[in-house]
Formats: structure tokens, C-alpha cells, sequence
DNA sequence: CTGTAATTCGTACCTGGT
DNA sequence: ACCAGGTACGAATTACAG
């Protein structure tokens, strides 16, 4: 009795030993693990298309199979019952059982034992607790050696650490090695009694042979390298039972019971499979998604092309918008400020011409009368005159420069000229470069053109190289930018050079400055320089305030600035 | 409907062979 | 180390008698 106890409190101890390193082991095969997963993921891949062709061909067969010659064998088994009649096997163990000192034993003990030896246990009349009584009765001689045996073998770390395998298989298989010797003192006593059921393999001879058994397990090569064998298989199944769980897991919507290894299979292929499709479907949509991103750079490209483009008309519109502005601004300046009271003014601008050319007389001698005739624009002028006027209408066709910068008012604004229309409602400085004085010349004569009118002869510095209108007239005056003007030029830009030299202007043009610069909306009285004196013209300019000008804003004041060699004459008409 | 025997299925084990 | 064949057991299912 105590020599069984301490057998079994020792066992206990190593099986708690053993389950603690195994602990340690298996967080670090936990790991490893994790990487055969992947492995066997591969692996089944290739076992399921097995499996779909030996399922389909597993599927037809298992309908089959109740038709095959197989059945017979199947009831084959019906005779071991019969045997029941080993009552007497089971006599011994009984006042054996009462006497089981741990039951936690017996019970992991006690299915082996029913597993190995049938046969001898399988008497109806014996229940399990009757089966069980062996194992706690074993005799301690043949025990210890087998334990042993057993303990050097699983000892060894490399079975163990091979297949990390649990503690319970290898508990298992320690306390299973324990088991043949169970049955030999049952089998010493009682000779196998059922031997038909139980073909007599290799198992029996280590059962029926007691000494012989254990010489042949110990002899190396023979018979005793069988349990390592065993040992190692069990291992072995062990690692290949963790790993389905394993795989197991790592399936969804599988459930933990009714799980075959073979449906645990079938649902990874599927899983595996249903993986695949997303993968196809996430890489088509990667597709069109990338296809759809280059789409879209392309026509962000374009658009930005395109707005370069715009950019660049915008640009050449703003520069022909100052080239033109002059004729613009002329027009439009008389416009607005004769527009409302052009009968007045009109009669004012007309009047100081007769008066001019009455008062003067000389001066309209001064101009040629042949550049008069010659020059088209000649005609212009009283055409534009009395389209601001609103007295005369246009006799001849109007030319193409003052088709569009002469316009008289919003309402004759014609379509072609939406560009000074929104233009003349700020007031626009004529920019100082060469083109800009050039058209500004041009569109002065346009405006101003002939003797005829006798508006301008000359608009020129009075320095030794004056530029020359192309009516060539005589000064009229001289006409230096009003300080006002110039203070009111250099809020839009500072920067730009003033024309320090009076320029000479023609008395008509002279009345229409000054009148335009003396209105109330001009009021600026910083003097900005020396040379920025208004003299007043010799032919005597006549400055009117038109009352109903005061107070109102002037819609389309025009700055104008002249220079010098190249000059850039400014001049502002607000 | 209930209890029991028979059957099936899945799993574990042993063993020999490769 | 792996595999296949054979064996055995437990649980679940099915068939059947009472």
C-alpha cells in the first residue's frame, strides 16, 4: 500500500514537474505554432484539392459503401460480444478498487486500460470501476522498472520539445506505458480468454510475457523500441491534433463542437477560397481606383491647362484694354462729363470752337488745311463730336479704332465693346510704355485729329523734342499735370514717371482739362513737384463748372501721362 | 413515448513499413 | 519523420420492442 503511493504521489510530482516546463514551452511554441498555421494553410490547399477529388469520390462511395461486401465485416464484430465470459478476471480487482487510494488517477487511467484489453475487461457483468481496479493494483516490481523506463524516455527533451505535443498527451502516454503491465498480472493469471476478437499481434506478447516482454522492450532494436515508437507517434498525433485546433480558430463562423477534422478542412478550403475572391475583388477595385485617379490628374491637367490659357487671355485682354483705353477713355470722359449735360457742354465745346475760331482766327490759319483733308480722321472727329453731342450724326463710316473706343454712354455701348464699358468705371491710369504712348498719340489723334476742329494742334513737351501729333499744329499751350491730377495719378501709381515738362496743348483741349480737373471730384491739392504747375493756356481756357456735375461721380475718369523722349505724358481727366 | 440495442462517426492508439 | 492499416472507444444517431 505505501509503496503505491508513493508510486502514484510520485508520478503526480513529475507530471506536475513536466507540466510546468511544458508551460514554458509552450508560450515559446505558441510562436511556432502561429508559423506551421501558414504552413499547413499551404499544405491543405494542396490536401483539399485532394479532398475535393476524394470527397466527391468519398461522397458517391459513402452511398455505395452499405452495398459493398464491406458490410459483412461490420457485423463481423457482433460474435466478440458474445464472449462475456471472463466473470472471474474480474473477481481480483474488486476488493482492489475499494482500496484506490487516488480516484483522479483511476479516472485518467482507467479509459486505457478498457482500450487495450477488451477482451478481458469486456464482461458485461464488470463495470468500469471493476476495469479499473488493475491499474491501482499493479504490482510494484514490474512498476517501478517501467516507470523508469518511461521517465528516462519522455525525460528526454527531444521528444517533448520535438512535437509540442500538451502535458496531457504525455502524461497520458506515461501513464499508458504503465498500462501493459496491468494486464499481466490479470493475464498471468487468467490466459487471455478472448483471444478471437483481438488478433494476436505484437501487443500480446508484452501481455502474455511478462519477462519476455520487458527483455524484448528493453533489447534496442527489438520489441522495446516499439513504445518509443509509440511514444513518438503519439507525439506526433498530438502536434497534428493542435495544429487542426489551431487551424481551427483561425476559420470563422466554425463550431467548436460537431468539428471534424475533415470539416474543419472543408471549411478552411472554403475560407481560404472566399479570401481569394475578396483578394481578386479588392485588386480589381486597387484597378479602377488607380485608373479612376489617373483620369482625374489628367483632367486636373487639362484644367489647369485650360486656365492658363485664360490667364493668358485675360493678360492680352488687359494689355489691349490698355492700349485701347485712351480712345476708350476719351470717349467715354467726354462722355461723362458732358454726358448729362451735353446740350450745355456741347454747346459749350462747340462754342468755344466758333469762339476759338472767332476769336482766333489766326490760329485756325496756323493749321494746314491740306492734313485737314487728307487725314481720314479728319472726319472722325466731328463724327465723334457729334456722337458725344448727340447733334450730328455720323455722316461717314466711323473707323475702326473709334468703333470701339468711342463710345458715347452705357447705352450705345455696342456688344464689342463690354471690355471699356466695364473699364470706364474705374479710373485707368495709361500705362508709360512705348506702346501705350504711342497709342495714346494715336488715339489723341483720333480724338483730336485736325485743324478742323481745332481741338489740339499739339500736345508736346516744350523741350527741344516734342512729340509731334500728327496735325502738327502750332502749341496752343502749355499744360503741365495738375497737381490734384497727380495726386490723384499717384494713389494708382506712384511709381510712375512724371512728365516734368509742360506739354502744350490746344485751347479746346486745354478748356476740356481744365474743366475736367477743376471738378469738384478732384480736388487734391498736394503739390507733388515742382514742374506740376497748370498754367493756363495763352488762348485762355475756359474752366466751367457744370452744376450739375458738382457733387456726383464722375463714372469714367481717365489718367493720362505723358513722358518726355518716350515718354509717357499723363494725363487725367477725372 | 420510452428504453435499449445497433449503427455510425470521429478520434486516439499501436504497429510496421518507408 | 511520415504514412497507412488495424483496433478500440465514446458520443451521437437510428431502429425497434414494450
Amino acid at each position: 500500500m505505501s509503496l503505491e503511493t508513493l508510486l502514484q504521489a510520485a508520478l503526480f510530482l513529475e507530471w506536475q514537474a513536466q507540466q510546468q516546463q511544458q508551460r514554458t514551452r509552450d508560450e515559446n511554441d505558441k510562436h511556432l505554432l502561429e508559423q506551421e498555421e501558414e504552413e499547413e494553410e499551404e499544405e491543405e490547399e494542396d490536401e483539399e484539392e485532394e479532398d475535393k477529388s476524394s470527397a466527391a469520390r468519398q461522397e458517391e462511395p459513402i452511398t455505395q459503401v452499405p452495398a459493398d461486401p464491406e458490410a459483412p465485416p461490420a457485423p463481423a464484430p457482433p460474435p466478440p460480444p458474445p464472449p462475456p465470459l471472463s466473470a472471474p478476471v474480474a473477481v481480483i480487482p474488486l476488493p482492489v478498487v475499494t482500496s484506490s487510494p487516488q480516484p483522479v488517477i483511476q479516472s485518467s487511467l482507467s479509459p486505457p486500460v478498457v482500450q487495450r484489453h477488451p477482451p478481458v475487461v469486456s464482461p458485461p457483468v464488470l463495470n468500469k470501476e471493476v476495469s479499473l481496479a488493475p491499474v491501482i493494483q499493479r504490482p510494484p516490481g514490474t512498476v517501478l522498472p517501467e516507470i523508469q523506463t518511461s521517465s528516462i524516455s519522455m525525460g528526454s527533451p527531444k521528444s517533448l520539445h520535438h512535437y509540442q505535443a500538451p502535458v496531457l498527451a504525455i502524461t497520458h502516454h506515461l501513464m499508458q506505458q504503465q498500462q501493459p503491465i496491468q494486464p499481466q498480472p490479470a493475464a498471468l493469471q487468467h490466459p487471455p480468454p478472448n483471444t478471437p476478437p483481438q488478433p494476436l499481434n505484437t501487443l500480446r506478447l508484452p501481455v502474455t510475457d511478462d519477462g519476455r516482454a520487458n527483455e524484448q522492450r528493453r533489447r534496442p532494436g527489438g520489441a522495446g523500441t516499439r513504445e518509443v515508437h509509440n511514444k513518438l507517434e503519439k507525439n506526433r498525433r498530438a502536434h497534428l491534433k493542435e495544429c487542426f485546433e489551431t487551424l481551427k480558430r483561425n476559420i470563422p463562423n466554425v463550431d467548436d463542437k460537431k468539428t471534424s477534422n475533415l470539416s474543419v478542412l472543408r471549411s478552411a478550403l472554403r475560407y481560404i477560397q472566399s479570401l481569394k475572391r475578396k483578394e481578386k475583388e479588392y485588386e480589381h477595385e486597387m484597378e479602377r481606383l488607380a485608373r479612376e485617379k489617373i483620369a482625374t490628374q489628367q483632367r486636373l491637367a487639362d484644367l489647369k491647362n485650360e486656365l492658363s490659357q485664360w490667364m493668358d487671355i485675360l493678360e492680352i485682354d488687359r494689355i489691349v484694354r490698355q492700349t485701347v483705353q485712351p480712345e476708350d477713355d476719351q470717349a467715354s470722359t467726354s462722355t461723362a462729363s458732358e454726358g448729362e449735360d451735353n446740350i450745355d457742354e456741347d454747346m459749350d465745346d462747340d462754342r468755344p470752337v466758333n469762339a476759338l475760331s472767332k476769336r482766333q482766327p489766326d490760329l485756325l490759319k496756323m493749321v494746314p488745311l491740306s492734313a485737314a483733308a487728307n487725314n481720314h480722321h479728319s472726319t472722325v472727329l466731328p463724327q465723334h463730336v457729334s456722337i458725344q453731342q448727340k447733334q450730328t450724326p455720323s455722316p461717314h463710316a466711323q473707323p475702326q479704332i473709334s468703333n470701339q473706343a468711342l463710345v458715347p454712354s452705357q447705352a450705345m455701348v455696342p456688344a464689342q465693346t463690354h471690355i471699356m464699358a466695364a473699364s470706364t468705371v474705374q479710373s485707368t491710369v495709361i500705362a508709360h510704355t512705348a506702346t501705350t504712348h504711342a497709342s495714346v498719340i494715336q488715339t489723341l489723334n483720333h480724338v483730336i485729329p485736325g485743324p478742323q476742329t481745332k481741338h489740339i494742334a499739339h500736345i508736346a513737351p516744350s523741350t527741344s523734342n516734342p512729340v509731334q501729333l500728327t496735325t502738327a499744329a502750332q502749341p496752343i499751350g502749355h499744360i503741365t499735370v495738375h497737381p490734384a491730377t497727380i495726386n490723384h495719378m499717384t494713389h494708382l501709381g506712384q511709381q510712375l514717371p512724371i512728365y516734368p515738362q509742360p506739354v502744350a496743348v490746344s485751347q479746346p483741349m486745354m478748356s476740356h482739362i481744365a474743366h475736367t480737373i477743376s471738378h469738384p471730384q478732384v480736388n487734391g491739392t498736394t503739390n507733388l513737384g515742382q514742374q506740376a504747375v497748370l498754367t493756363k493756356p495763352t488762348v485762355g481756357t475756359q474752366v466751367v463748372h457744370h452744376p450739375q456735375l458738382v457733387g456726383q461721380t464722375v463714372l469714367n475718369p481717365v489718367t493720362m501721362v505723358t513722358m518726355p523722349s518716350f515718354p509717357v505724358s499723363t494725363l487725367k481727366l477725372a
